[in-house]
DNA sequence: CGCGCGATTGATTCGGCTCAATAACTGTGG
DNA sequence: CCACAGTTATTGAGCCGAATCAATCGCGCG
């Protein structure tokens, strides 16, 4: 049952993810050290490469795949905060926080990812300022994006937050050649998102797709009146 | 109408809140350049320090005060997402994202707060890689408390989340002489951070009163019996 | 081809919000 | 120092959004 194998490990200088990653900055000198420090792994849909809880001995850059970042409520709800894509890395915030993971990290589709030790990170951090201030501008954002949905978890009601959702899916993953979202999420999975149950998700959707907001076919979403959605989302940015 | 005035400036070496901040890890001779390089200002309750929406030049570190930080909703409706005081430093997220303020920062009593401008906190991260991952260490525990907060709210019902909230307010305030949590607040104020109607808030205020977990006393709030709001809160740490 | 999970829809309940009416309180000016 | 005006707090009534419970359906997978 060899679920998680290694595979040829990409390097990082040829990384077409590394332009839009926290490492862009870095020169050549860097990342090649980096690149000889790292390795790199292969994920199947829905395992998961760390768990809520457990400590951080390193950082985790996706090469190519998409994951969710999720952690449990009381009652052993599923809370999802956020997505990672490629060029996204995962993982610091509780290797700088010195706590242990606050998320876990579940991979949606089968994806390939790089680790890279804390020595290296730490060093990277140490010996060039760019990069230190890189990783805290990363975090800050990261910081007033949670503060952005709180208030709109507090303030809006599911029909807004759930159009919401839909358009920020769109806006993370894009869509495909067929103008579907291209990312594939149970009910749940959204429910989850927008901080509701699962039956008023299901409900609200059906009823963007009878307004012709949005086509459904099984997980596959189309949107097809953003305008309409924007506006249902009480969203005029 | 001067209602913001300087005052004699306090020196980082001497101040009582500085072994307690993010700035405790600077040598004496860094201390004293930051020191020489910042400003301090007094405000009075209900001042904003800064605005949501803003650009940052620098950043606020508390002397002595309460400060709440909070973000308008769509509608105009306050939200509250934390509190700064004694040692805490504010406004570093929006210098370090290069984002503008995503939250306002008010007094809530007579507070003096010192300010250093950009330059020398950028000078500070650059030249002293310690302060850099202290600064880190704080943005990324800022990110873990506002995905449980976004938990909370999308998963705990009301009253829970008020019973939470009345714990971490005095955990964060403490208490005085007569045993009231050493804060004032409005019910709006509280509600804001439970995220909930200012009557719901005061109806479970009542019943928590009506129940002998806590006294009420105008704004003065006392908890009389913890282990009972936090079995209320469903809080078992 | 059947099993089982995920999706959907309906019915019902209930937490929590809104609206409305007082009451208590704060500070402000005379 | 007191009266007034404008908040802030409280309580009640009623409604509504959203959760829960229950049942069926549909599909993907073995």
């Amino acid at each position: 049952m060899e679920s998680k194998k290694s595979f040829i490990i990409p390097q990082c200088a040829q990384c077409s993810s590394q332009k839009l990653s926290v490492f862009a900055c870095l020169p050549g000198d860097e990342l090649a050290e980096m690149s000889s420090a790292k390795s790199c792994n292969y994920y199947r849909k829905g395992q998961t490469i760390f768990f809520e809880g457990n400590n951080s001995h390193g950082i985790y850059c996706v090469h190519k795949g998409k994951i969710k970042m999720h952690k449990l409520g009381l009652d052993g709800k599923e809370q999802i905060i956020r997505f990672a894509k490629d060029g996204d890395i995962i993982g610091y915030r509780s290797l700088l926080s010195g706590e242990g993971y606050s998320l876990s990290a579940t991979v949606l589709e089968d994806s390939s990812v790089c680790y890279i030790p804390k020595d290296t990170i730490v060093n990277l951090i140490i010996q060039d300022a760019r990069f230190a201030l890189k990783v805290m501008e990363l975090a800050c954002k990261e910081i007033g994006k949670a503060t952005d949905t709180i208030t709109k978890l507090a303030q809006k009601p599911v029909r807004e937050r759930l159009a919401e959702v839909l358009l920020i899916l769109k806006q993370t993953f894009g869509e495909k050649a067929d103008g579907t979202i291209d990312v594939t999420l149970t009910r749940e999975e959204i429910a989850s998102l927008v901080g509701t149950a699962t039956e008023s998700c299901i409900r609200i959707l059906s009823e963007f797709k009878r307004d012709g907001l949005i086509q459904l076919d099984g997980k596959k979403i189309q949107i097809l009146n953003a305008k309409q959605l924007m506006k249902e989302g009480n969203l005029y940015e």
